[in-house]
DNA sequence: CTGGCTAAACAGAACC
DNA sequence: GGTTCTGTTTAGCCAG
């Protein structure tokens, strides 16, 4: 019986595989990051705030829209309907 | 009536405080948990362990038998003894 | 023998229970807030704003430091230095 | 020389891009591996299963055994029978 | 109203 | 040692 237990596990088995080559290339890439890091500090550069730098630029599209949404939400938070709610049922 | 717009901001405020507070208190708690965790291992046991003791006693009995039935079943597919499996008599 | 296996059973037991006893509490506290949500759920508030406004409230100090530390930060990483950076080194 | 304060900004910049670059190919790889968990579910396969088992993998079978063996340990000083060693014949 | 899915909190590990 | 990053767990939301 090529099926121990109920489950297939030749499709069991590409799964797993499949993930853990995924897995192998994503810590590949982890490792090219901290490596351009490494050579960004060999040519002087302060990893520490590289990384808060790449940090900001990623955070500050989804910062924005939070902070747009805000305002809506404390209006509307307050009772006071804010511009376009006009469209609000 | 000092209540633009139809809402109360005091009653809004009251229960945004209540929350606030709640969730102070629910901070207090944790910290709790986490000092026994680090007492328990100033006494010589294993925090990772006694965490999973506490995960597993949460859970019925029944609902733990079959998650690790399920886990033997996938190991044993894939060719892997699984936990304490081998050494069984 | 009152110690199987090699460790203090009652002492494991204490601890065990101590956190059992705090993840209680925590759960009354979480259940707690959540009515808390529910009732002014019922007095006519937006529950997901109430939520976004609590963890706005949260968020708010430390986003500001941040910001702060932002400017500087940039100005550095671009080779700048700016205002108040007479006591870097 | 069009670099203000002793620091090349273009090399800055292309450090952070190389390093935005790498974390974008990661994500995909992330989001790749999310789509296997979930064709695999689709599979009728357990997800949560299914992670333990790669992490189970991942560990060193020796690591493995050590950590059966002190949950064992804790559960039979707390009168728990440890995971499939009521039934083991 | 139950269960799946996504997003946030937490804890653990790694690196500096 | 402490800071950051990763992974796990949890909670809230949504769809069926």
């Amino acid at each position: 019986m090529s099926d121990p237990g109920g489950v297939a596990a030749d499709q069991l088995r590409a799964f797993v595989e499949r993930i853990e080559r995924l897995e192998e290339e994503k810590k590949v890439i982890s490792d090219d990051i901290k490596d351009v890091y490494a050579e960004a500090k060999g040519n002087g550069y302060d990893v520490q705030i590289l990384r808060k730098v790449v940090s900001l630029r990623k955070k500050q599209p989804h910062e924005r829209e939070e902070e747009e949404a805000v305002l809506v939400l404390y209006l509307h938070a307050l009772g006071m309907a804010g511009p376009a709610t006009e469209s609000a049922s």
